[in-house]
RNA sequence: GGGCGAGUAGCUCAAUGGUUAGAGCCGACCGCUCAUAACGGUCUGGUUGGGGGUUCGAGUCCCUCCUCGCCUACCA
């Protein structure tokens, strides 16, 4: 069994996430771990929020709370909803942390004793009446092309113009709308890319199993030729920036940019993890390589707008320090879901968000549904028929509709027990012979992070169930020959445990609830691919007892409620 | 502007250059009666965005045009 290490993109503390983010890093990355868990690999599942940046400290001001309260809140926020939808972090962290303050700073002073930080001085926008720098977006103006009156100062959203804050005609800051700014002279840290430019090629040449997103993305970096990176910025909330333990000089009021520290934050948190347990190296061997960690497998989730980061800054960040670093084997990027042909938007009022959808339905089914349609080869569409739809007809119907039709069945006719008796005839051998081929393909699927073909594949495996008591038709059989009923009975259980089984990575609260139908216990190892051995491994006699109904039907008029309350209605 | 990706059935998506382009949902019909008005089966449905080319053979490769999405390093 191997040591596998799974981080999901950190979901940024600016509010709650909404379901593309769920469906584009932190589900499948919870998926995959699950999987693994189940195979009995060792794995260790890291998220956290990212919470430095301007949107923190603007967010925190719009709350009327200073940004530590505000980050505290939020995190707790996230870190709760991501529970209640069953995530299986084993930590989630905060890039606020101390351990990650410390990290960044190291990061720094090591990249810096390998002469690959240089201090240069930028001309940047500051606004006078918001006492503050202002990144080039949050200068707002009229657009010296089209005259667009909301082009922000790095692109105009009309046109589609690449800008500069400088270009734009009656600037105002976006902050307070205040029109009183100035350029100012502020020094800033920046990395030298370019010298580490041969390591990182050859790094990311030999990454030949990366999913094409992720290649053409850093291929692309690397073609047009790395630029040296700011890595510092005027801002009050974020990682100090220091040298050797003391601020720095001249940077006293600076701190690291966010995506400096927020990458680091997946070592920060895993030391945050083993600190909590009171075991204060156990990080290390997850990864140093030279502490242990050069058997772990890295597997990285994220959505594609995080490739180049974890493709080109970060591993400039770790093969600058010179030191061994375990780095990512295999990244894992997803595209959008998009809601209506647009994207999800707070301020349109456009999607749902983490905390709503569970106000209004379980997570499995939320679980379900984006996995089902994750958003892998392209960006995929959320509706709520297609929602409704997969629901009733996946979840509702073929399976929890199996696993109450042959419980209820065992009840009335078998008092409640697993049968003795019979023999496993052609049907059943067909029946092994069908499950097997797709308990590989399921498997395979899982393992190459492939989650709408994994949820295909468990989907048909439901089918099959229902196909076979279908053709074996238990209730006819059991007037006339009760050991062929029986029979027929005890691989329907059998499926059910089956089901609960495969059930665990993808909707892990109502794998519960199958298990407890058939009165076994989860967790359950990951089925092997000898479906005549996973079809016997309940124990005759064994208790069988219907629960309430595993899935509800999703109504006609909660879809409409819904597409009213968020937005969700068709062009 | 540059780069990357996408465009396939009413909808959501599949298809190492190789029979007649497949699933699921929706729709129509048949069967079954254990079950959540469920389940199983059959059928309907396509000029694979347009045009051109390479090839014995193209959804797939090449050229071109159209549409959409993302990235373009100071939002994260």
């Amino acid at each position: 069994m191997s040591r596998i290490l799974i981080t999901s993109a950190l979901p940024y503390i600016n509010g709650i996430k909404h379901l593309g983010n769920l469906a584009g890093s932190m589900l499948p990355a919870d998926v995959y771990a699950r999987f693994k868990r189940a195979q009995g690999h060792e794995v260790l599942y890291i998220c956290a929020t990212d919470e430095h940046g301007t949107p923190a400290e603007l967010a925190a001001a719009k709350a009327g709370q200073d940004v530590k309260t505000y980050c505290d809140e939020q995190h707790l926020i996230q870190k709760n909803a991501g529970e209640a939808f069953g995530l299986s972090y084993d930590w989630f962290g905060r890039s606020s942390s101390r351990e990650n303050r410390a990290l960044t700073q190291m990061f720094c002073d090591a990249l810096d004793g390998n002469g690959l930080i240089e201090e240069r001085t930028d001309k940047m926008v500051y606004s006078i009446d918001d006492g503050r720098f202002l990144p080039d977006r949050y200068v707002e103006g009229t657009c010296p092309h089209c005259k667009f009156e909301k082009a922000r100062g790095d692109q105009c959203d009309n046109c589609g113009r690449l800008l500069d804050p400088t270009d734009l005609i009656d600037p105002y800051s976006a902050v307070s709308g205040s029109r009183n700014l100035e350029v100012r002279d502020t020094k800033h840290l920046y990395l030298l890319q370019t010298k580490v430019e041969p390591q990182l090629r050859g790094w990311i040449d030999s990454k030949s199993a990366w999913p094409q997103l992720a290649k053409s993305i850093a291929n692309k970096h690397l073609e047009e030729g790395l630029i040296d990176r700011g890595i510092t910025r005027d801002l009050k909330w974020g990682v100090p920036v220091a040298k050797n333990g003391k601020p720095r000089e001249g940077f006293e009021n600076k701190v690291f940019y966010v995506w400096f520290d927020a990458p680091i934050e997946y070592i920060g948190a895993t030391q945050e993890y083993f600190n909590a347990r009171n075991e204060t190296d156990g990080w290390q061997n997850w990864w140093r390589l030279d502490k242990g960690a050069d058997d772990v497998s890295y597997i990285q989730f994220m959505g594609k707008d995080n490739v180049a980061f974890h493709t080109v800054s970060f591993p400039a960040t770790v093969i600058g320090s010179g030191q061994p670093w375990k780095m990512v084997d295999t990244l894992k990027a997803f595209n959008w879901l998009n809601w209506y042909g647009g994207k999800f938007s707070t301020s349109m009022n456009r999607g749902v968000f983490m905390d709503q959808a569970l106000e209004i339905l379980p997570a499995d089914y939320w679980r379900w549904y984006l996995i089902a349609n994750s958003p892998e080869g392209s960006d995929s569409s959320f509706t709520w028929d297609q929602f409704q739809s997969t629901v009733n007809k996946d979840l509702a119907d073929v399976l929890g509709n199996f696993v109450n039709r042959i419980v209820k069945f065992t009840e009335s006719k078998f008092g409640g027990t697993v049968p003795e008796g019979g023999e496993a005839g052609p049907l059943e051998e067909k029946l092994y012979a069908d499950l097997s081929a797709l308990l590989m393909e399921a498997t395979e699927a899982f393992d190459v992070m492939e989650m709408r073909k994994a949820a295909q594949a468990v989907r048909r495996i439901w089918v099959l169930g229902n196909e076979y008591l279908q053709e074996a038709a238990p209730w006819t059989a059991f007037k006339s020959d009760a050991d062929r009923a029986a029979v027929i009975v005890r691989h329907g259980l059998n499926l059910v445990r089956l089901y609960a089984v495969l059930a665990q990575p993808l909707i892990p609260f109502a794998a519960k609830s199958i298990a407890d139908s058939v009165s076994v216990t989860l967790p359950l190892d990951w089925p092997s691919t000898d479906a005549k051995s996973e079809l016997s491994k309940l124990p005759v006699g064994a208790t069988v007892k219907s629960g309430e109904v595993l899935f509800k039907k999703i109504e006609d008029e909660q879809v409409a409620e819904w597409a009213e309350r968020f937005g969700g209605v068709q062009a």
